[in-house]
DNA sequence: TATATATTTGTAATGATTATAAATTAGGAT
DNA sequence: ATCCTAATTTATAATCATTACAAATATATA
């Protein structure tokens, strides 16, 4: 019953992923910290650890990543991507005041979808916007 | 019980937008093509009742549409923008074969959304992605 | 008509992402 | 260990959508 931790490593060798140092820590970035990051907030943060560090590799490995259903892309504002290191189904509310991301559970397959049968669905978004709760009290 | 129709003037006058040819035409365009379109789109369809449009004046009435509430922004895609004449709710399709966007009806107030009580919510979207009927026969 | 204001236009600036090629790294063979 | 090859990373240039800005044009008012 107890669960099994998937190291950065094996995650990325189970999915045929060399595991690089650039990819480790990019990996690692998004596991302990899950802020649905900008790739300006990735490449600041691990610069202290690759000093060298090239925003492309940011880029790349992302890309690799989405490829590889590790992480997902989040496009609520238009020019804003966002990664999102959690790939099940939920809903992703932003706060036009502090601009943070919330997660909140849905069940999205609850609801039918009239007007698009037959149709083969891939992936399901939903976005809300507004004001959390934390500035709606100010 | 007769539902008055209401011209594209109107629609801009109660607004209190000045009915400029540019943003009448815009708008006729919205009305007439529900396709989602984006801002070439609209910009080249536009460009034979006036010659000397300018892209920029797209952009800056479609702003000012949304900005009024008679037009609101779709961005399933990251770097594909387009624009929505039926502002009412409901979900959006994205045929990854063919690009069209379909409309479907969905009950979103009907899911309740865990997590994210007491947020001020104003505005909901919600994107599906995959491959459309007509798509799927070939 | 003259004048002020709003709108449109053309062009430059911005910024995010991708493309490309050189530099570096890592692993295997000798 | 050295050499060789392929993969990865890096730096820089290119691309593309959008916005900023100022000049030109159109519209409204006196
Ligand atoms: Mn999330
Ligand atoms: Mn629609
Ligand atoms: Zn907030
Ligand atoms: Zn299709």
């Amino acid at each position: 019953m107890r669960k099994v931790i998937e190291g950065v490593t094996e995650m990325l060798l189970n999915r045929n992923i060399k595991p690089s140092y650039q990819r480790i820590k990019v990996l690692e970035y998004m596991m302990n910290n899950r802020i649905h990051p900008t790739v300006d907030q990735i490449y600041s943060a691990l610069q202290n650890d690759i000093p060298t560090l090239s925003k492309s590799t940011i880029y790349n490995t992302l890309n690799l990543f989405i490829d590889a259903g590790l992480v997902r892309l989040i496009t609520i504002e238009e020019n804003e991507t966002r990664y999102d290191i959690d790939t099940s189904n939920h809903g992703h509310f932003k706060c036009v005041e502090c601009g943070e991301i919330y997660d909140f559970s849905i069940n999205i397959d609850d609801l039918e979808a009239k007007g698009i049968s037959n149709f083969k669905i891939n992936d399901k978004n939903v976005y809300f916007r507004g004001v959390c709760s934390k500035c709606h009290k100010m």
